[in-house]
DNA sequence: TGCTGTGAAGTGCTTCACAGCG
DNA sequence: CGCTGTGAAGCACTTCACAGCA
C-alpha cells in the first residue's frame, strides 16, 4: 500500500533533538510503531484525564486492541520509558512519547482547496487541540480568494511559497477535488514543503523526499463492505 | 495496529455471491490486498474516464504506486481477470472488483452524532457517488433531535434499532466526541449491526463478530511530523 | 515477585523469477 | 514476443519466552 523512502534510518549521533534528550536505541522504524504511537498517546491522554498515574504495558495495549509486547517493544525503540516490576508512569510517558514523535511543539500547515471537505478540516477543532494548525488556507478559484473563512482569508494558491517562508509552513493539506490534486501537489512542492496530507481521492506524484500521507475513507468503507459480505458463510 | 478476527476465510463452495460468480481462488485475503483494491478502483475510473480501454499490470501499478506482481497477486486471490500478453480491460476490470468487493450495490447507514464532523459528513457527496447512502442520522442531544439536517430528522439514538430494521441499514458511523463513542457503538451492535466505521478519537469494545474501522487523521500527521524530524539528518 | 526490555521464533505480506498462454 | 498468474524466496513486523532488574 505504502511506498516506503527507503531512507527512514535514524543515526544515533544525531538522537539529540529539541530539548529533551531521546536515546534512539534502532535504526529503523516501523511506520506500524509510529501508527501505533498516536494511539498510545490517545490512550495515556484518556487515562490522565481519569487520574491514573501508572499504568502496565498489558493494560494499555488492551485499551489500544494490540499485544502486550508489542506495546513494550514500540517504546523501546526510543529509550527505557518503563520501570521493572511496576510498569510506565502515565505523564512521564506521555511526554517522552510526544518528544519522541516530534508533535510536543506547534506544527503550522497550509490548507489547499476550500471547500465542503476543506471547510470542515478548518472547523475540526481536534486540530489546535493537538499541537497542528492551519495557518494559511489557498484556494484556484477567483470567486473564493479573499473571501475570509473560519478567520483566515482565503489566498491564490500562487501566493502559496511566499505565505510558506512567512508563516513557517511545514505541512501541506490537499482537499481539491481529485483532478486538481495534482497542481496542488505541484504547489506544495515548489513552495518547499516535503510534508503532504492528501484528503483527495486522487494518487499524487511527488519527488522522493516527499513524505505523503492519504486519508481515504472508503478504504475502509470498502473494507467493513467486503468483510460484510464475507460474514455471510 | 489492527486485531483480526481470526476467522477471515472464504469457502469456496459458497462463491456464489450477487449476480455475478466470483471464482475465490484463495482461503484468506490479506486486509491490504482489499485497501489496495479501493485505490485500484479509483485509478481504473480515471482510467476509463481518460478513455482508456485496457491496461497492464506494471502501469495500472505504477499509478497506485505499488508493485506490479503486487497488482496481479491481489487480483489472482478473485480469480483470473487479464489475457496473457495483452493486459486487463478496464471496464470488466472494474466491473470484476467492484463485485468482488460487494461495493457493486448500495449500502446504507446509519451516522451517530451529528456535530460538526457528522455535518461535514452529510455534505460528502462523494459517499453517495459510490453507493455508500447515510440513510438514518441520531444524536442523543434533546435540541438536535428533530433538527432537519441535509434533508433528514435526527432522531433520538433510542430509535436506531427500530429504524436500522425499517431502513435496512448495514454500516454505523460514529462521529460523537471520544467520551460518547463507547455509548454508540453499544447502539448500533444493539440493533444488530456488525459493521462500524468510527471517526472518533477513541477505541471502542465490541464483541468478535463485530467489525470496526477507525479513521483518524493524526495517524497520519503524526507520522509526517515523525518522518519531518528525521529528514534534517 | 512482577513487569520491563529484548533476542529468537513465528507469521504474513511483498517481491522475485519464470512457466504458461494468447 | 509480451504479459499474466504463481510457487518460492525474501523481508518486515508481530509474538513468544525469558533474562534482568526494581
Amino acid at each position: 500500500m505504502y511506498l516506503y523512502s527507503h531512507n527512514q534510518r535514524l543515526d544515533p549521533l544525531f538522537s539529540e533533538y529539541a530539548a529533551m534528550n531521546r536515546p534512539l536505541k534502532s535504526k529503523h522504524i516501523p511506520r506500524a510503531t509510529i501508527q501505533r504511537l498516536a494511539t498510545y498517546v490517545q490512550a495515556l491522554e484518556a487515562l490522565s484525564r481519569d487520574g491514573v498515574e501508572v499504568i502496565s504495558s498489558n493494560p494499555l495495549a488492551e485499551a489500544c486492541g494490540v499485544n502486550g509486547s508489542q506495546v513494550r517493544k514500540d517504546l523501546a525503540y526510543f529509550g527505557e520509558f518503563g520501570i521493572r516490576g511496576v510498569g510506565y508512569q502515565v505523564s512521564s510517558l506521555l511526554a517522552a512519547i510526544t518528544s519522541s514523535l516530534g508533535v510536543d511543539h506547534e506544527w503550522r500547515m497550509a490548507l489547499i482547496g476550500v471547500g465542503n471537505l476543506g471547510k470542515a478540516l478548518l472547523n475540526h477543532s481536534e486540530f489546535r487541540a493537538r499541537n497542528f494548525n492551519i495557518v494559511g488556507i489557498f484556494d484556484c478559484d477567483p470567486f473564493k480568494i479573499g473571501e475570509i473563512v473560519h478567520g483566515l482569508e482565503v489566498h491564490c494558491t500562487q501566493d502559496l511559497k511566499q505565505m510558506v517562508a512567512e508563516l513557517d509552513i511545514a505541512i501541506g493539506i490537499i482537499a481539491t477535488p481529485p483532478e486538481r490534486a495534482q497542481r496542488a501537489a505541484q504547489h506544495l512542492v515548489d513552495a518547499g514543503l516535503s510534508s503532504i496530507l492528501n484528503f483527495s481521492l486522487a494518487r499524487i506524484k511527488v519527488p522522493d523526499h516527499v513524505q505523503v500521507e492519504y486519508v481515504d475513507f472508503f478504504h475502509h468503507l470498502y473494507g467493513l463492505a467486503f468483510r460484510h459480505g464475507q460474514s455471510r458463510f
